[in-house]
RNA sequence: GGCGCAGUAGCCAAGCGGUAAGGCAUGGGUCUGCAACACCCUGAUUCACCGGUUCAAAUCCGGUCUGCGCCUCCA
């Protein structure tokens, strides 16, 4: 299995820490709206990089937090008037909610940064200590230079950033020691959340909050540090900064980033205007078509264009996956349990075949574009072979598989189980009755009926079924 | 200025040294009362461009053009 490595910017072969365990730590939200389509792509990629894992018998510990204290929650919370807890809280229930719509499983640990003050504390005056911080009038910052190894991720020399940022420099900041230095420790201004500190009362700066999450839940070392490959620099270049220099220890041994969500081939922003919630996406197209659009899309490390066209494309494909599966599914209950014929056996062999060339993508640093056409090509064989008469051993095979490859995805292939009420029943059984007495003009009558209350029918050899549009 | 990514059919996209997967869309056909579904057929003598290496290149090397990202909060 190989994974590409942000760190030696090389697909290397996955060898985990400990034997058939699987420690990640993926960047979460800061909980201070709802989230974006942006957002849920690594939520979503790395969901299917955990559910690879399990699938290939890993024990897998997923960590991923909530930043729950930060200036654009204050923000926020000073506009409506309420605390910021009131704020993190609410678009916490929010994000778990959008996970759950977009089958992103919850991780084995949600730590919030809020409860993890104590531990902060502890690795800031760890770092003081070994002289890899120190404090200026209450804000203790990192002394970026004390860490020899900074920039090996982002691949920056520290002469070079501070040459390109003079401008910004000039800004503020001036009591740092260095340009470079970051904040782990910021005192409280009037009116905000703070805590109890050495220091000063504040709050933590971004970057402690992972270090520290990452320990506590993870230990030491983990396998895999995730997140978008924004956070690249300067959060996660400094995240090892302070977790190496604290634990002299290698923090995360691989590192897996994902490219942007791009509208119009421009990166998503608030100041372009131009994006959308998951909530509105939802409201257009099911959810489980936004995360098929965002496996099968493109390469997880590349960008992916999201625009209507592609959305529907995405619509379309899914269709076509779910509608082999449910036709299988229905065969189920029908077929003959009787000998395998040789023509069968080849089918099955030829089934087997398409397993391994799935996994063979997917071990291919998850390439999941990759998986989902070997999704399509097992639909078409599954089309083609899989018959009334087909046996049921043949039959339950393929809808295992099929649904097995699915599920890898995080992909609902199974139309929810839903009753229509009773006068949409009504309306199916009158039409079959007309299309019975060959009254064929009633029956499209209620078919065009029904389609404006957005169900669609099919007449198929196994009898009427019905979608919604 | 520094670092990095990409350019493959109408659209999306895989392939990363051995002679172009898959999906969507289009057109034709089979099935169907019709429609839908499904199936069959329809598509790149060619992978931005120019050189080079090689028996062999979309794949490697050099250069050019174009688009994009990071370097500041950001998934």
């Amino acid at each position: 299995m190989k994974v590409y490595n942000t760190l030696t910017r090389k697909k290397e072969e996955f060898v985990p820490l400990e034997e058939g365990k699987v420690k990640m730590y993926v960047c979460g939200p800061t909980v201070y709206n709802y989230i974006h389509i942006g957002n849920a792509r690594p939520m979503i990629i790395f969901d299917t990089v955990r559910r690879y894992f399990e699938y290939k018998g890993y024990d897998v510990n997923y960590v991923s937090n909530f930043t729950d204290v930060d200036d654009k929650i204050i923000k926020k919370a000073v506009e409506e008037g309420v605390s910021a807890s009131e704020i993190s809280e609410r678009y916490i229930r929010a994000v778990k909610e959008d996970m759950e719509h977009l089958n992103v499983k919850p991780a084995t640990v949600h730590p919030k940064a809020t409860e993890e003050i104590a531990d902060m504390l502890e690795m800031i005056q760890t770092l003081i200590d070994k002289g890899h911080a120190y404090e200026k009038n209450g804000t203790v910052y990192f002394r970026t230079r004390s860490f020899p190894g900074y920039g090996k991720l982002s691949k920056k020399n520290i002469d070079e950033l501070e040459a390109g940022h003079r401008d910004i420099k000039v800004a503020g900041e001036e009591e740092k020691e260095d340009a470079m230095d970051f904040v782990l420790w910021k005192p409280k201004k009037e009116g905000e959340p703070f805590w109890p500190s050495p220091w000063s009362d504040g709050r933590p700066g971004w970057h402690i909050e992972c270090s520290v999450m990452s320990k506590k839940y993870l230990g030491e070392q983990i396998d895999i540090h995730a997140g978008g490959e924004d956070l690249i620099f300067p959060h996660h270049e400094n995240e090892i900064a302070q977790s190496e220099a604290t634990n002299d220890k290698e923090f995360a041994k691989y590192w897996l980033h994902n490219g942007f969500l791009n509208i119009d081939n421009k990166k998503m922003s608030k100041s372009e205007g131009n994006f959308f919630t998951v909530r509105e996406v939802g409201e257009k197209y099911p959810y489980e078509v936004l995360r098929f659009f965002m496996l099968s899309g493109a390469h997880y490390r590349m960008p992916l264009n999201f625009s209507r066209e592609l959305m529907e494309a995405a619509k379309n494909g899914l269709e076509r996956i779910i509608t082999a599966v449910e036709k299988v599914k229905g065969l189920l209950d029908r077929a003959e349990e009787k000998e395998i014929s040789e023509e069968e056996a080849g089918f099955l062999s030829q089934l087997e075949q398409l397993n391994e060339k799935f996994d063979a993508a997917m071990d291919d640093d998850f390439n999941t574009a990759d998986a989902v056409s070997v999704i399509f090509e097992m639909v078409k064989l599954s089309n083609t072979q899989i018959k009334e008469t087909s046996s049921k051993e043949v039959v339950q095979k393929t809808y295992e598989r099929l649904t097995l490859l699915c599920n890898i995805l995080g992909i609902r292939a199974e139309r929810k189980e839903e009753l229509l009420d009773e006068e949409i029943e009504r309306l199916i059984e009158e039409r079959q009755a007309a299309r019975k007495s060959r009254d064929f003009s009633r029956a499209d009558e209620i078919r065009g009926l029904l389609l404006e209350k957005g169900i669609v029918l099919e007449d198929t050899r196994e009898g009427v079924r019905w979608k919604r549009a």
